[in-house]
DNA sequence: CATAATATTTAGACTAATCTAACATTTTTA
DNA sequence: TAAAAATGTTAGATTAGTCTAAATATTATG
């Protein structure tokens, strides 16, 4: 009934995976996991015997729901995780993602529902992820990128798509979190830059593909 | 650098075993983490080749300066772990030492540190077991088990001996809590049971394996 | 102190997770 | 559509951690 660590980041990979097409790869598994492909076609091989994905080979894999779930709990643990360390034990959202990694591996629903409790039954991370329910579902979120945001129009960062930690220190350089205010003056028509100013404040320029890697509440 | 979970529960029982003898032996270690002590062989040659151990074929080991600050550490992190469980995430104390298994290998120096910040730099655990500093030192405790005070003298629950979940349970049925002030009545000369009242409370018999298993804090 | 009992180690095997190198299949492209 | 490229699998090794059975060393005892 117990699965090791190793399985429960296999399926938590696949899960993020099939979040952007259904069917899964050997290599885009071995990509996010930096192991070797053979490695992976092993594992597959025992994930499929356990009835925890659908796989035929060559012809790529899919979860399912048995391991869907799986890959589901542990991305719910690893988000309810950062959000303690960040509102609890005051650590930045640039920190946290390495502890969260050891910790949503952690076996105790008992302890990763009152985690839930104290924070306030939460729907999103320090990074604006969402955090699925107890049973698995997420909440709809309705965010978009701010380069999609037209000009004047005031909008409320809810996120970030790319997670580095160094993107979130720049992010902190500029003075921009979670919660604040933006209002895109003007975009640069060669390049795409944007001139925006953060809670009224003063205005600061950001790269297009800053841009694209902030997520704001849509309209 | 990175020891495994696997050495860690060595060091950490190899530290505990030596609490009361320096010298450990293959057996005993074997015992108490239940398994064979061929196992237990191999595991002592790749510790000995690490440093972490002093091991002399067929004349047992004691743990070197390193092994112990490993043993230590993980024993620090234990019971911070399970006295967060008890004080912030409202468990019972028979809950929190198998979750506390799984959480004394977090690494995290950081993390352990606000831990404790967090807690107010506690001196026990919620079983009254001594939680080291961030230096490994101990602070000295002055405890006695129950059956060793005298009758009418008024002592102070500081803790237990034996940690398993049934005594633990026992002691929250009859209404002994760590705190508790504990008056002995009278000593049953054929089998030292012990006639007792908590708090000034009504009277409550225990047999003298239950007094021997009560630590209160020594006059 | 010789032998019996106990403790410990060695030898050989197994599983999970990984690797590299070689082989097979599928997809792309000229 | 045939060859080349990319993708995926198999075969054979390796390491960590475990086991059982057999051998060896130490300790206890008649
Ligand atoms: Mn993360
Ligand atoms: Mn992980
Ligand atoms: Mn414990
Ligand atoms: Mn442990």
């Amino acid at each position: 009934m117990k699965n090791s660590f190793t399985e429960e980041n296999y399926l938590k990979a696949i899960y993020k995976l099939s979040e952007r097409d259904e069917l899964v790869t050997t290599t885009d598994i071995a990509t996010m996991l930096d192991i070797r492909a053979a490695t992976v076609t092993d594992m597959l091989k025992k994930l499929a015997v356990k009835k925890l994905i659908r796989y035929e080979r060559y012809k790529g894999l899919s979860l399912t729901e048995k391991g869907r779930a799986i890959g589901v709990k542990i991305i719910r643990k690893h988000r309810l995780w950062e959000l303690f360390l960040v509102q609890k034990m005051k650590f930045r959202w640039d920190e946290v993602h390495e502890i969260a990694e050891q910790l949503e591996h952690i076996q105790s629903d008992e302890l990763i529902n009152r985690l839930d409790e104290m924070l306030g039954f939460p729907k999103a991370d320090p990074h604006g992820d969402p955090i699925p329910d107890k049973n698995g579902v997420f909440g709809k979120t309705r965010t978009i990128p701010l380069n999609q945001v037209k000009p004047k129009v005031v909008s409320v960062v809810a996120g970030v798509i790319e997670n580095s930690n160094t993107f979130l220190q720049y992010l902190d350089k500029i003075g921009i979190a979670i919660g604040d205010k933006i209002t895109i003056h003007a975009i640069e028509a060669y390049d795409q830059s944007h001139r925006i100013s953060v809670n009224q404040g003063k205005e600061v320029f950001i790269s297009e593909s800053v841009a694209k890697n902030i997520l704001v509440v849509g309209k």
